[in-house]
DNA sequence: GAAAACATGTAACCGGTTACATGATTCT
DNA sequence: AGAATCATGTAACCGGTTACATGTTTTC
């Protein structure tokens, strides 16, 4: 249920067509909740239909029609109840773990590449974050800036500062996953390259 | 599809029940994989119907009976394929760093409450992970022992030791995790704690 | 004129969750 | 005798993914 939240977080800002708001899920809290359009537009509706949007046909071109959605009080109340109440955390399920714990079924280099794989995965991301908070840093962020635009002075400060702290956390993950990873590369080395106990039976 | 995985893996130390599988996916597995059991009993007969997987019914006291159920030559093949191919990466979905990420909508007693949560959640993860550390290297985990045993002597050290490093890869996160929230709880008593700036405006 | 971007959906499927349902055995 | 544990499922639902489908407008 955490698309809807997303959703109405952007809509707090201004209003969004389902377009608008799949942009956003590509960039900005697609870092934190991903979601394809084949889910927006359907949420959308259903949002709409529970009160929390309303949403308007706006004319685009000359034949050309969009739907402009803006949030509703009703709307900025939930989102408000959703912020304050306790979220429950879902079971751990980790391919990347999982396959880490048997990893002695793999052939050497493919244990290699699971764990480079991991590597290149995690640094893409942290790539990506560092750009996020230094956008945020130089007040380069367009939603954040249009979001600070449109909110009382005091609470700009907080309201960049949050933001930098949740990428701030996402980064230092991605750099704990990177560093596992490393140690994982060093452990198949030292498992696999003992040239003194030669041990030639094979199983 | 990992979850047919993690049976797979579970079954090439010995035959199992669907029962057997549960339990251990309450403990060792679920570490990494969780699954309920109305999931696996349905995953089982799947997996006996495209050959990875063998049942026999077992009495079981007087009237009682249970399914049995061992690995095939072309589910180790499936195991071994699976644990030297790749895995692709899900996108981000992460609820409490989109929650972060809008904290300044959140009272501050509440966002308080959600780092505390946070801290709360992996602080007992944690102390799981740290029990099943301890566990392997004190050569107490059943499990795994088990599954040394069937395993030839040079595969050993590579069996315990891909264990271990999966755990203090989640050991290492679940401190980061607290880390994070930690200076989240900082960063609120900063913000909202400001005696100098005695701006009395309201919104 | 073609390509890229804007715009909005539906449908089939899949993995996972929650609730329901039942009964046997073993332990105390 | 009753509780805990062993044992095995079904069914409804839900959130998310992938593929399909279509058309407009803007940019090059």
């Amino acid at each position: 249920m955490s698309l809807r939240y997303a959703l109405l977080a952007l809509l707090t800002v201004e209003p969004m067509t389902g377009y608008d708001l799949y942009k956003e899920f590509e960039s900005s809290v697609g870092h934190v909740w991903h979601a394809p359009d084949s889910q927006i537009y359907p949420e959308l509706r259903r949002m709409e239909k529970d009160g929390l949007l309303e949403g308007e046909e706006i004319s685009w071109g000359q034949r050309g029609k969009k739907r402009q959605y803006h949030i509703t009080e009703a709307g900025v109340a939930a989102f408000r109840t959703w912020m304050n109440g306790t979220l429950d955390y879902a079971r751990v399920r980790d391919p990347a773990h999982l396959k880490a714990a048997y990893l002695e079924w793999a052939e050497p280099d493919a244990a290699r590449e699971q764990m480079l794989a991991h590597i290149r995965h995690h640094t893409e991301l942290l790539q990506q974050w560092h750009d996020k908070v230094r956008e945020i840093e130089e007040g380069a962020s367009p939603m954040l800036n249009r979001r600070l635009a449109k909110v009382p002075p005091e609470q700009r400060r907080k309201t960049a500062a949050f933001k930098k702290f949740t990428y701030e956390g996402l980064i230092a993950r991605a750099e704990q996953e990177i560093a596992w990873a490393n140690r994982g590369l060093a452990l198949i080395d030292e498992l696999y390259a003992e040239p003194e106990t030669a041990d030639a039976g094979k199983s």
